[in-house]
DNA sequence: GCCGTTTTCGGCCCGACTGTTTTCAGTCG
């Protein structure tokens, strides 16, 4: 069982009790521990087979701990059964609602006898609210468009698609007089793979900030003003991205960077370490009582409370305030320290560009090497070689690095793991590429045992390097096919197959918590493009960020090795 | 419901904006 099924059990409990107004502690309890197990990179089912004890889990205590273990063997909670009898099942999506939250909810039930969202938008248009308390007819307008919101499903965002607006949009307000500074915070400056909406931060002087919060409401391509305040501002583009606006002096600006940068869970880690200090942290500062002792960069925020500066992907409260406590914060990886590129396509099959384009552009970035890895026979739609095809194709490999100076061409293939685990082309051929890559295309709908014993018997071949973006998944489209990566990271650190990070946003796979558990299970990595014209090799920054969320440093990557030292590597 | 370098009981992050109010509750991040 996945850990995040379980952790949708716990939120749905903490939906049900904070609309019956228990206390929010105990519900906050239940959000931790649904927290916990999303992030965590062991399974939690696995755990509690090996009879592991549960409570030494951050947030998880002797209550949950055995729920968690009725969940896992029975794959029912009574509990949350009992629970959802008492009230009517359509209560917790409302909280779903722009501006409904748990008060609400239990208002509107009680008052109006709303219980699901199509009745709470017929009893709003019906004007059947106001009057109820603190509820007038400007609420009532504000529920209707945001259940129409919630319709349209704006959701989260890729993150590729976040830089566009968040550049577009700084764009349009750096001209203005007065602002100094604007940062991206939030999960785009944690580079996270999706983002829910825009933390942008301004540092403007006092008396531009009203001009600046009135440039920012009338952006071109917003499209509702949720709010317009002096310091904060909110607005939702067309697209339906929201975006928040925050004003602040110079003189806040570490501890807003800090603050709007979150994640929520570090920030109140950070908080919670403070108050043990006898300090108080907010966005304005860190203070002493009323004495501001830190607060202008982020380096001196982190230092006031005895910890060294912590990288914006590593905090999420995944066990980096302990690390850096220790003074073991790993030196994470960076785009300058990736040497090639080992996962690309060219007009051979379905890429735009050919073998000495890629390679020209490859060198432009300042790569010593790259792998050109044109699809196998089965992916027919992608133009997929067969062996003679690919014999030829090699050919003209060797001929482009005869002419080409100063990078060199590896000879690769992304053959297609069958559904029974064989490959897609023989050994005879597999044999003479220097990098082979193994990748799944088709037949997702095996069960997870089926699926792991294929890969995993694809992996056993002696010539396969790499096993290719190793879950299927595409961000925000496709879910991964069943797997149990567990044992597939097992097994290509048995074989010395390197867990890829495909870098295309899109697919992002492994992702960071997988590539973490990777490395801690250690296995190595490698982060390519898997480009399909010159241009995408430009994306290799996206398998970055997602490398340093998980963790990785330049070791733990085997394209940041020099040339020599990765063929070494690859003919193990 | 969880947790503990002062605690096994009594805490549990902090502040802005809105809509409704004459001082604030609710929601959000």
């Amino acid at each position: 069982m996945e850990n995040e099924k379980i952790a949708r059990y716990f939120n749905e409990i903490a939906d049900i009790l904070e609309i019956r107004g228990e206390n929010p502690f105990r519900i906050r309890s239940y959000r931790n521990a649904a927290r916990t197990l999303e992030d965590m990179s062991e399974n939690a089912a696995s755990l509690v087979g090996e009879g592991a004890d549960l409570t030494k889990l951050p947030g998880i205590g002797g209550s949950i701990a055995d729920k968690i273990k009725e969940i896992v063997k029975t794959g029912k909670l009574t509990f949350l059964h009992d629970l959802k009898k008492e009230l009517p099942s359509g209560l917790p999506e409302l909280l779903k609602i722009e501006g409904i939250g748990p008060k609400k909810v239990k208002l509107f039930y009680e008052k109006a006898g709303v219980s699901s969202i199509d009745r709470l938008e017929k009893a709003a248009r019906a004007g059947k609210l106001h009057g109820l308390f603190r509820m007038g007819e400007k609420s009532e307008e504000k529920i209707i468009k945001a259940i129409e919101n919630y319709r349209k499903g704006a959701g989260r965002f890729r993150l590729d698609i976040g830089f566009t607006y968040a550049r577009a949009i700084t764009d349009y307000l750096k001209p203005l007089k007065g602002v100094g500074e604007l940062i991206s915070a939030g999960s785009l400056r944690r580079r996270r793979e999706t983002i829910g909406d825009l933390d942008i931060l301004a540092i403007c002087a006092k008396k531009s900030a009203p001009d600046l919060m009135e440039r920012f409401v009338k952006y071109d391509d917003g499209e509702e003003v949720i709010a317009h305040g002096s310091t904060k501002s909110s607005i939702r583009l067309t697209g339906g991205l929201q975006v928040d606006l925050r004003v602040l002096e110079k003189k806040h600006f570490g501890a807003a960077l800090l603050y709007f940068t979150g994640s929520k869970a570090h920030n109140i880690a950070l908080r919670k370490r403070a108050q043990g200090m006898g300090l108080k942290v907010s966005e304005y500062g860190i203070f002493r009582k009323e004495k501001m002792i830190a607060g202008a960069t982020e380096d001196d925020s982190y230092r006031s409370l005895k910890l060294p500066w912590i990288p914006p992907e590593l905090r999420e409260d995944r066990g980096e305030i302990e690390a850096a406590e220790k003074g073991k914060l790993p030196d994470l990886i960076e785009l300058k320290d990736i040497r090639g590129d080992l996962q690309m396509h060219t007009t051979a099959s379905d890429g735009k560009n050919t073998i000495e384009e890629m390679a020209r552009a490859a060198k432009k970035l300042g790569y010593e090497y790259i792998a050109v890895t044109e699809h196998s026979k089965a992916v027919k739609v992608a133009g997929g070689l067969d062996e003679k095809a690919l014999a030829a194709h090699l050919k003209l490999i060797d001929k482009a690095n005869a002419r080409l100076s100063g990078i060199r061409v590896l000879k690769g293939v992304e053959v297609d793991i069958m559904g029974d685990g064989t490959l897609d082309l023989k050994d005879s051929i597999l044999k003479e590429c220097e990098v082979v890559i193994a990748a799944i295309h088709y037949k997702f709908n095996l069960s997870e045992k089926e699926m792991t014993k294929r890969i995993i018997r694809a992996l056993q071949n002696r010539y396969v390097n790499i096993m290719g973006h190793p879950t299927g998944r595409l961000v925000l489209e496709r879910e991964p096919y069943p797997v149990n990566i567990e044992e597939v990271i097992k097994t290509a650190v048995n074989e010395g197959v390197v867990m890829e990070i495909d870098a295309h946003p899109s697919r992002l796979d492994l992702n960071d918590v997988h590539a973490r558990m990777a490395k801690e299970m250690g296995a190595k990595l490698s982060i390519d493009t898997d480009a399909h014209a010159a241009s995408q090799l430009e994306l290799m920054q996206y398998g970055v960020f997602t490398a340093r969320r998980a963790w990785l440093t330049k070791k733990d990557v085997v394209n940041t090795h020099p040339l020599k030292k990765l063929l070494a590597f690859l003919n193990r």
